[in-house]
DNA sequence: CTTCTGACA
DNA sequence: TGTCAGGA
């Protein structure tokens, strides 16, 4: 996570800008970060700092709102789409684990119980 | 002046 | 969800 990584999760956009950009009043800006839909963060003044991605959550939550579903489908809608992606890396990472224990100086020998006939 | 939290006549 | 209070 580095460079372009960082811009997107970078906060640095106060409530008065959000609201512009999504049209989302700050009641249910907040409403929304209660409801773990988006977690900004806050300067020395406990003042909320949203970042590229907190926007772009905003705008998709909007989206699905005007779709018609209700805040808890879309809460549940980000739920399955994290568990999702959890389950996918789990098994990149078996994959990667098993091909680093199978291949170079981990490479396993298969330990034949007659190595001599043949 | 902008935003924050809590509360609901 | 809107809106008002009282503070930062």
């Amino acid at each position: 996570m580095a460079g372009r990584e960082i811009r997107r999760t970078f906060a640095v956009f106060p409530m008065g800008s959000v609201m512009k950009l999504t049209n989302f009043s700050a009641r249910q800006i907040r409403y929304y970060e209660e409801q773990q839909l988006i977690t900004p963060d806050r300067n020395e003044g406990n003042h909320r700092l949203f970042s590229l991605d907190d926007i772009d959550r905003l705008l998709e939550i909007r989206d699905y709102l005007d779709e018609g579903y209700s805040i808890a489908e879309v809460r549940d809608i980000y739920k399955r789409r994290k568990d999702a992606h959890r389950t996918e890396d789990a098994k990149a990472r078996r994959l990667l684990r098993d091909e680093i224990l199978n291949s170079g100086p981990f490479r396993q020998q298969p330990h034949k119980s007659n190595t001599f006939n043949k």
